[in-house]
DNA sequence: CAAATAGTGTCTTTGAGACACTATCGT
DNA sequence: ACGATAGTGTCTCAAAGACACTATTTG
């Protein structure tokens, strides 16, 4: 790839130049987690203008010899010191005005990681005071830079669709979980409360029951299960 | 905005500015309709390199002050002279080497049209000998540019599990229609046959009967309906 | 044994699927 | 009357919803 900038010269040539100005691409993070019950965003603390003080979805710059898969990977390990994680692209967000310096299209993915690894993840830094309740932001509690506070509400339609008829809950628990564990998620997740018997039954093809128990004080403790097949590294 | 560019020269100093060479935005669009009983989807023959005289889905560049949507409706009135038509963001293609000549982050719309719409829209031009199965496509029948074939089996299948719980279907059809029409579209975007009554139970809720019956040779005539409340324009 | 959570059995309700039937046109 | 397509009634079956019950732990 020597010779890329000539050949893209004479490319753009025949055409008329000033109408291909060429926009910004970034890439916008939604780190969901559940912690205290709750759904909650990994959101940073704008240092400089604009919207200084505000707070925004972590993001990085698309560079031009990266893919964007490629993008997401190296922004969740700066941002949030997160590998092997799973993600999924949600949405390109391109209108003119959404940055007022300059023109920035934005690819935004959510990912979705446990907690608890969240938080062994990060290390020294105390990455649990960068985490918001998605319900306080989109109450508008709390000072949205940008439009993310359009994107984290896209983001979070996506996680309650998909709670209906995927496996995603999942994502959120550690290898090995309890049911009650894995129940409370989805619960989370869609935002009502589910029939214990019902969502075992539906649940019941995807796991598989190890030997083991967790015990939680004075009652009878929960068996531990594994996800089938689609193994979880 | 007349400072824009001094402004981002001004914050784009601050960055490693190496890192943040800019790709190229593209919009690629499926259009897609049914003729002849099957879903067909507007492709153009490239007349340059590289791919030349390949088919390839039309494009076009996003503006440096466009939003992607009006780039949509900008490649659909310049490549099928269409508008007011239904589309959505599909998906955002960004590997390095999608395209051969220079970076190109391309942000995929699919729009549906009833073929009757895309003919009279047309005027002179001969588009319907752009128009292509998708069938064929995916079976690998013809030679396509890029990763357009990967992007087309993608608009495939976000088209039909849309057409599994949405009102996708009656987007092909004219503001009046009949159920045995509107029921054949579904036939050909899910892949398989329905069960009349079931299909006319399921889609009572969402259509209002007119007093009107259009004929159709030597049978009962059937009642032509309308796509109710979510007005079609 | 009481309190608390884990886990199961089963009746009800809903909607999808399957199929048989009737209705209305042109010839 | 017939062939053809439009349109309806109803039985079956599978899954979701609701709820009551049993099981196992600690103190």
């Amino acid at each position: 790839m020597k010779n890329k900038n000539e050949k893209e010269k004479q490319f753009l040539d025949s055409y008329d130049s000033s109408k291909f100005e060429k926009p910004s691409v970034t890439i916008d993070l939604l780190i969901f987690t559940i912690k205290d019950n709750q759904l909650h965003i990994l959101l940073v603390e704008r240092d400089q203008m604009p919207f200084q003080g505000q707070l925004a979805l972590p993001g990085v710059f698309v560079g031009i010899e990266e893919s964007l898969e490629e993008a997401v990977k190296r922004g969740l390990k700066q941002k949030a010191s997160l590998t092997d994680i799973y993600f999924e692209q949600l949405y390109t967000w391109g209108d003119v005005d959404r940055d007022p310096r300059m023109r920035i299209i934005s690819v935004s993915y959510m990912a979705l990681v446990p907690f608890s690894q969240l938080l062994s993840s990060a290390g020294e830094q105390n990455i649990e005071q960068n985490l918001y309740t998605v319900e306080s932001i989109l109450a508008g509690q709390e000072e949205l830079a940008f439009d993310h506070r359009n994107i984290i509400a896209y983001g979070r339609e996506r996680v309650k669709n998909k709670a209906e008829y995927s496996l995603i809950g999942f994502q959120f628990l550690e290898k090995k979980f309890t049911l009650p564990q894995l129940q409370l998620i989805y619960e989370i997740l869609l935002g009502k409360q589910l029939y214990k018997a019902n969502f075992r039954k539906k649940i019941k093809p995807y796991v598989v029951e190890t030997e083991e128990f967790v015990s939680t004080g004075a009652n009878r403790p929960s068996k531990l299960y594994l996800q089938a097949s689609t193994n979880k590294k």
